[in-house]
RNA sequence: GUGGGCUUAGCUCAGUUGGUUAGAGUAUCAGAUUGUGGUUCUGAGGGUCGUGGGUUCGAGCCCCACCGUCCACC
């Protein structure tokens, strides 16, 4: 039998009297993680042209996100299995959460088909074939060894009817059964406990979500995640979707919202309770020239910057904020030179886990509404 | 010097037997991007078709001369 090094839990230090946000404390067995909290996204078991010292030492990354579709496709289990699991692997000694890829297969596989013992899908890579059942999900990630995994679902689109809604949602609640008992029938690989999250879903209709959110909470899992948001439907549809099942989820354990968002959305969702986000948008937007500032968004790429010799961003907390000018870093953009896209992640990253951690801050303050709307207000802008 | 080829958007090039307002890629200028293919998508501006003549109802296209350029030969 092996011995397990730490439980997670999660603490709720602090809520504001007077919205739903709270501050809390998440305890993993590779460290703590302080919530509200954003996870940067390293599918590949990197975070895209960021070093993991300046993940830690700068930008302050408490946790980072990674892939089971990526991970199991290349380089595959057996080299993560021989390497000792992805910690192992690529030397981040922190917290890892992967996503289960049930995502991945709908937005990046071809011809996928799903039925009710998983999905078949084709590789975007080479195009092999490959069958996802929840268990097998589930040994992958017994096998990538991350903190937290999750549940493998399905994630329609925001245009979804009714219809398929309702009948994607019964897979995904039956799939989560089987991962649960999968999970219970299987060990930890390395030495540490993980954590499964299943995954609320139910498009647009708030019965579904209702349903999805009860159904999800009776698990008793660790923790929870609502996912099958920000694709499609209108934002303030996602916001409805969040309080209600944000009303049903357990208030003890951390929410996840997958995949969001924009600052404005991670705002919102804090005030509703959410505690856990993660987004490709500060990397993959910094790697077109979008940054976000405290003061806007500027698209770096733009020709009013070519003679503007002022710091990247005056207020910003990284050290690429003040060492690079504008217009030096629009130049580095238009030359295709890969300094530019570092420099505008680290700057992106820096930006979303400051927003989080002002966010905190101001929760246990008691005044998180009043600088969230001058925030968002801010954040509206374009320079 | 002789013979031949080429000359169309900033760049690389399409352009049918001569027929509405001459196109593409790229670059430029903007916009999009939400559980990541360093991806992709959308829109805009940009041309006296080397110059000057000619033929024709009509010329980027046919004819002549010249400019520039490339190749071969002397």
């Amino acid at each position: 039998m092996l011995s397990f090094s730490i439980l997670m839990i999660f603490l709720l230090q602090k809520t504001d009297n007077n919205s739903n946000a709270r501050a809390g404390l998440i305890t993993t067995a590779h460290g703590e993680i302080q919530t509200p909290i954003f996870m940067p996204v390293g599918t590949a078991g990197t975070v895209k042209a960021v070093h993991f010292q300046e993940l830690k030492n700068d930008i302050k990354s408490q946790i980072i996100l990674s892939n089971t579709y990526h991970l199991y496709l290349r380089p595959g289990t057996d080299i993560l299995e021989s390497a000792g699991g992805l910690h192992n692997f690529n030397g981040w000694d922190k917290p890892i959460l992967t996503d289960s890829g049930g995502f991945q297969v709908f937005s990046l596989a071809q011809n996928r088909k799903l039925n009710e013992e998983g999905a078949t899908f084709r590789s975007h890579i080479d195009g092999s074939k490959h069958l996802f059942t929840p268990e097998k999900v589930i040994d992958i990630q017994r096998s990538i060894g991350a903190d937290i995994i999750m549940a493998f679902d399905e994630c329609p689109p925001g245009t979804a009817d009714y219809h398929y809604a309702k009948q994607s949602l019964g897979l995904t609640h039956k799939w989560l059964v089987r991962c649960i008992k999968h999970f219970n029938n299987t060990d930890p690989k390395y030495g540490f406990l993980q954590s499964l999250f299943p995954i609320v879903q139910g498009c647009i209709y708030p019965d579904l979500r209702r349903q999805s959110a009860e159904f999800i909470a009776a698990q008793n899992t660790d923790g929870n995640a609502i996912g099958g948001l920000a694709v499609g439907e209108p934002t303030e549809k996602m916001y409805e979707m969040i309080e209600i099942v944000n009303e049903i989820l357990p208030s003890d354990k951390p929410r996840y919202l997958m995949g969001v968002g924009t600052p404005q959305n991670i705002l919102e969702a804090i005030e509703r309770g959410v505690d856990m986000f993660d987004c490709v948008m500060p990397t993959r937007n910094g790697r077109n020239g979008m940054i976000f500032t405290s003061e806007g968004i500027i698209n770096l790429r733009n020709e009013k910057w070519k003679n503007d010799f002022s710091p990247l961003d005056p207020n910003g907390t990284s050290f690429v904020d003040c060492s690079y000018s504008k217009a030096y870093i629009r130049h580095l953009f238009h030359a295709k030179e890969l300094l530019a896209m570092q420099i505008a992640s680290v700057h992106n990253l820096a930006f979303y886990l400051w927003l989080v951690g002002e966010a905190r801050k101001h929760i246990i303050d008691g005044n998180f509404l009043l600088w969230k709307k001058n925030m968002i207000e801010k954040l509206n802008r374009r320079l």
